[in-house]
DNA sequence: GTCCCGGTGT
DNA sequence: ACACCGGGAC
């Protein structure tokens, strides 16, 4: 175990990746770094990041920042709730601790958006509290060195996995075990063809031993997917300058977001819509949890006459769907658009 | 193209 | 146990 966290503390010291959020300990940064970072890996991450504390440099400015801002920092990274949490957190921060964020992992947990893994990621990397994280990397690292066997997709093992992370922390320099054991799972550790021969810790691993990597960590559960075709509405003015929108409700995909009106069937965008003047003009795909989506493109020109009939939604100039946060899908649609426009001109 | 990866809240 | 999203590997 000592040999285990001097080789790897040392490694990371060595080779650790320096990224934006590693040059800072404020608290705040480390927190937006931290959300961000919830399954959404670190290259997709440092823009968004940048922007965000140059747009919202502090708690207080995040706290007073409306939601429309802090969604447009927020789109395309996907899992908007985690903006919304964020958003939520930061005002609760000014408005029951002062602006103060708290420093310890029990108190972080309460706030909405961070859960056990971020609270302790906060604690010991911002305020060196001796406390351990477990995310993906970690599990990896854990099931393979120790050689676990048992499923990680039972709370029993995951209950294990975290009395073990805060067995092998270094008390001395938790956030920096804590990062360098996330580390190496990120650029060594990996899912896939791990790269042992360059692992700091290949003598000390069980799985390398009998030349197992890839097959930890065990899971059980099998990954049901389910194919759905939708069916968006490009409702396009006559001038083809508008295009209709909507605003996603919450408990829906993109929650908050603006998207093309879009049906599970082509006859609902038809009754809806009209028969006439409608054309396919692409299809995309894209995935949300367990889904599979075939996302239909159909465009229609509509009068500029019927533009008040708009319920549930709002005329956008094409030139300012930039300004709008749309999903990954719908941001597609965007960009077909555009093209579409200017090469018909 | 298809598959795989991943924290929190409910 | 499942809902939430997007991107990178292959």
């Amino acid at each position: 175990m000592k040999a285990f966290r001097i080789r790897l503390l040392s490694w990371y010291r060595k080779e650790k990746r320096l990224l934006p959020w590693r040059k800072t300990r404020n608290p705040y940064k480390i927190w937006v770094s931290e959300i961000m970072l919830q399954q959404t890996q670190v290259a997709t991450v440092i823009p968004y990041y940048r922007r965000w504390v140059k747009n919202l440099p502090t708690l207080r400015s995040l706290a007073g920042a409306p939601t429309g801002k802090v969604l447009r920092l927020w789109e395309g990274l996907g899992y908007y709730r985690r903006a919304r949490f964020l958003h939520e957190a930061a005002k609760k921060v000014v408005r029951i601790h002062g602006g103060k964020i708290p420093q310890e992992a029990s108190l972080l947990e309460k706030l909405p958006g961070i859960g056990r893994y971020t609270a302790g990621a906060i604690a010991s990397i911002a305020f060196g509290e001796k406390t351990p994280v477990l995310d993906g990397n970690v599990i990896r690292v854990l099931t393979r060195i120790f050689g676990i066997r048992q499923s990680v997709d039972r709370a029993g093992t995951v209950m294990r996995l975290w009395s073990l992370a805060g067995k092998v922390l270094e008390k001395s320099f938790p956030g920096d075990f804590n990062q360098a054991m996330m580390e190496l799972g990120a650029t060594v550790c990996f899912p896939q063809n791990p790269e042992c021969r360059v692992c700091p810790v290949r003598s000390l691993c069980k799985a390398h031993r009998i030349k197992k990597e890839m097959f930890f960590p065990v899971k059980t559960r099998r990954e049901v997917y389910e194919d759905v075709t939708m069916f968006a509405a490009v409702l396009l003015q006559d001038s083809h300058e508008k295009v209709f929108l909507q605003k996603q409700p919450g408990g829906h995909w993109w929650a908050g977001l603006w998207t093309f009106p879009f049906y599970n069937s082509l006859q609902k965008l038809r009754e809806l819509h009209g028969k006439n003047g409608i054309r396919l003009i692409g299809q995309i795909r894209h995935s949300v949890t367990r889904f599979r989506i075939n996302l239909k493109i159909w465009q229609k020109t509509v009068p500029a006459r019927n533009l008040n009939r708009a319920r549930g939604g709002r005329w956008v100039n094409i030139n300012n769907l930039g300004r709008i946060p749309l999903p990954a899908p719908h941001r597609k649609i965007a960009r077909l658009i555009n093209s579409l426009s200017e090469s018909g001109r």
